[in-house]
Order: structure tokens, then sequence, then C-alpha cells
DNA sequence: TTTTGAGTTGTTCGA
DNA sequence: GTCGAACAACTCAAA
């Protein structure tokens, strides 16, 4: 193919059959994205050629007005997006046309790894066994010297409707974002660049600006694919410049992400059904004024209310924290997984179509390899645990700034005059907590029960 | 085929 | 305050 014009193209395809919508924040990901590709492909001598609708149909009127021999994607491994990938590939081989589809997303095909029986592996740590003694990242391609190609009818980036509009909820995004392919590039050389030595500990402290990589959306997005993360890590391990402690913790959170891919593969209603379906017993309750508190981060517990306010504002939440929010909406609140899942594919900047529900599930109990149904996670202790100097909750809920850090995370414990002096109110500038832990706890550990009986009734 | 060991991230209780 | 044990039982992966 070398040598030959290119036409590079992006389908907005909100069309065909199945395929999910991206949320808002993905959206907003999007226009920045997008531009900043454009600028590269510019940079090149080239165009990015924008469509929207049907990508079939888009395909045949590129390939129609251009006159292109062959096609070239990325795969993708949902199951709506399979089914129109593979209809297009055959359609395109039906009318010879050339069509070829790549691996630029993941360290290995999900197809790939399989236990000693022949089948995908449905715990992680054996997974990452495989992954890490078999994978070597494959040497990476030189930069292209051009991209030129036909002038071809495109779409502006900003005819897409993107970013977001009346209001515009995303000024919290902006200082903390620099989505495209040049943004990702440096989030890692910063990561490796110190931070990942300390990985292993300070990954669980929110309050933490650099204790994670924030590669996450770009990941997502394909502004840098974990092959080139690999390389790039065990570059800085051979040369000195990194411990491999750190490094291979790092490591095996990609890694998580391939893991979470390989069950989307094989489980392709992974967003809508219960990976157990022991939980088609669960006794999720309906409550809309509760989800709604939880979203809204007023739940009166100060770490779930931190997270949630933190999605909001910037896309994202630290990953301790999604664990206990998920918890609670899930535990405490017993409210079914899957409007977590919705919600947080809605507003994080990184909703990926594997690591989202297969994440949610773990964290409910109801997925491969997931917590045991006992594991509730406490948000008072959580809190005093990872955010003991409270930075993460005082930056996220201000109206508790001034509360001594010994009730910080449970202000209703605090006598009426640290609260008075802190000027909280309970139930006025801060909600008083939705569920007492102990009582949601109970309830979650007792709706587990029933499954117990219902399955060996069954 | 059978057996064996192990399983991301926690909490609570009692010594 | 700190520590170890209990919390269940099951499924998975590999020997």
């Amino acid at each position: 193919m070398s040598g030959r014009p290119i036409v590079c193209l992006f389908i907005h395809d909100e069309a065909s059959e199945g395929l999910r919508p991206h949320g808002g924040a993905s959206k907003w990901w999007l226009d920045k994205s997008l531009k900043a590709l454009a600028a590269d492909i510019a940079g090149l001598s080239g165009q990015l050629t924008l469509r929207t609708g049907a990508a079939a149909e888009c395909l045949g009127d590129v390939i129609a007005e251009t006159g292109a021999g062959a096609v070239y994607w990325n795969r993708r491994y949902d199951g709506p997006g399979r089914a129109v990938d593979a209809a297009i590939k055959e359609t395109l081989k039906a009318r010879g046309v050339e069509a070829e589809s790549f691996n630029g997303r993941l360290l290995v095909e999900p197809w790939v790894l399989k236990t000693g029986s022949g089948g995908y592996y449905k715990v992680f740590t054996p997974f990452w066994k495989a992954l890490r003694a078999m994978y070597a990242p494959p040497p990476a391609l030189p930069r292209p010297k051009s991209l030129a190609g036909p002038d071809v009818f495109s779409l502006g980036v900003d005819e897409l409707g993107f970013h977001p509009h009346g209001p515009d909820w995303s000024t919290g995004f902006n200082a903390m974002w620099t989505p495209g392919e040049a943004g990702a590039a440096a989030r890692l050389a910063d990561f490796l660049d110190g931070p990942v030595d300390e990985y292993g500990e300070c990954r669980n402290l929110p309050g933490r600006e650099d204790g994670t990589s924030g590669l996450s959306p770009h990941l997502r997005f394909g502004e840098i694919s974990p092959a080139q993360v690999w390389r790039a890590v065990m570059a800085a391990i051979e040369a000195g410049r990194i411990r491999d402690e750190g490094a291979m913790v790092f490591l095996s959170e990609i890694a998580w992400r391939e893991f979470s891919y390989s069950l989307l593969f094989h489980n392709p209603d992974l967003a809508e059904e219960n990976y157990n379906k022991d939980f088609r017993h669960m006794p999720w309750r309906e409550e809309a004024a509760v989800l709604s508190a939880w979203q809204r981060g007023m739940t009166g517990y100060p770490i779930v209310d931190a997270g949630m306010r933190q999605l909001w504002q910037t896309g994202w939440m630290h990953n301790r924290v999604r664990m206990i929010v998920a918890s609670f909406l899930t535990k405490h609140l017993m409210i079914h997984w899957r409007k977590g899942e919705d919600w947080f594919w809605d507003t994080l900047v990184d909703a990926d179509p594997a690591s989202n529900p297969a994440s949610w599930q773990w964290t409910a109990g109801s997925g491969a390899d997931a917590a045991p149904y006992f594991r509730v996670f406490n948000p008072i202790t959580q809190g005093q645990k990872f955010d003991a100097d409270g930075a993460y909750v005082r930056r996220w809920c201000p109206e508790l700034a001034a509360l001594p850090d010994k009730v910080l995370h449970a202000p209703w414990q605090a006598g009426d005059g640290v609260l008075k002096a802190a000027g909280v109110w309970l139930g006025k500038t801060y909600p008083k907590p939705i569920i007492e832990h102990e009582t949601g706890r109970k309830r979650a550990l007792e709706a587990y029960e029933t499954l117990k009986a219902k399955r060996s009734a069954a």
C-alpha cells in the first residue's frame, strides 16, 4: 500500500443496528481528539475526512467518490460493532475491494490466550501470568512521511456538535486533559519520569495527583496503544530509569484492560446481562431519588460524594474511589449495577465498552473473578485509610473543608460545636447519610443470602 | 479423571 | 492501636 494516496476517514455512526451511542463525556473528548488528529494529519499533507451515518453506507459513498481499492481499519470487540464490521468486510470483498482489519487496541487479541482446556480465562491471575510469559511488543512502525490523498468532502469537527452547549458543563475538563496523540505521549512520559516507581502504594491515594498515569481516556480513544505503553515501560526498566516493582503493578493494570476485553469478546452481552446468572434473583431496588442523590454526590458520605463530584466536574474518577462509589451503589443502596454502568458510560471520558461493564460487575459481585459477597466497602474507613489527610474530600466537597480530619469522613459523628465551628449544618449545607452504614451492609448481606438460597433450591 | 491450590483492591471481631 | 482469624462456598486452572 505504500505510495498510494490515502483517505483518512472517521465515521460517526449512530445509525447501524445496536451500536451504543457515545456518552456526553466521550463526545467532549472526541471533539478535541478529532481536532488534534486532523491537525496531525494536515501536518503530513493529508486530510481527516469526517462523515456521519451508517458505516457501510459512508464507506460505500467514499469508495464511489474516490475509487478506493482497499479499506483498512482497527478491530473493535463489542458485539454490535463486530457484526457491523464483519458485514462490511464481506460486502467489500464481494465488490472486489480489499478489506483488512488489524489489532490496534490490545496487546493480544482476545481469542489468543487460552487455558489448558482451551477456554478463555475467567480468573485474572493466571491470565496475567500467561500474558506476561508470552507477550513481546512488536517493533514500532515508522511515522508516515506523507498522508496525502484526494480532496474529499468532509464535515467539520464542529458540525458533529460534540462539544456541550446550553449549558457547557465541561469547564472543569479543560484544565485536566489534553486529548490527542501528543497529550497521550506527554502523559506517559511524565508518568515514567518518577511517579511509576511509587505506583504500588500511591495508586490508592486519590488525593495524589500523580499517583496514577491518567492514560485511560487516551487508551480508550486509541491515541496511544497498550503496546506503546509496554514498550516504553520495558525500555525505561532496561535503561535503569525506573524499577520494575511499580512498573509491573502498572502493567498488570494494563492487563486488567486486556482481561476485560477478553471477557467482553466471549460475553458480548457483558453490559446488559449478569455474567454470573445467579444474580438474576438479586432483589435490586428501584429508587429514582436515591439514584439521583448518588449521581449528584449527595449521599452524605464524603468519600462517595467527592468521587461523584470529581466525575461530574472532570469526566474522571480515581480508581480507588470508583470501587467505593460502585460498592456503595450496588451494596448499600442495592441499585442495579447497570444504572451505575450507564451513569459512568455517560460521564466518564474513559468510558470503555469492556472495562466499564466488567468492572461494575466485578464490584457488584456478578462478574468474573468478582469480589466475594461479604466484601462491602465501608465508606468511612476507606476514606480514613486512603484519604487520611482529607485532601481529596476537601477538594471536591469544599463545604466540609473546615472540619477536622477526625470527623471529615463521618461528619454526623462530630459534635454540634465542631460542626458549627466548621460552618457545617447537616441536612442543610451537607446531607445527612442517605443510609446508615451498618444497616446498608446488613441488608446487602441478607440479599446475597437469598441468592444462595435460590441457587441451592434450583 | 481426579485432585489440589488458589482466588486485585475488605470488614469485623476478639485477643 | 495492632494483629490474626473468620467470613462461605465455589469455580477455575493446572498438575
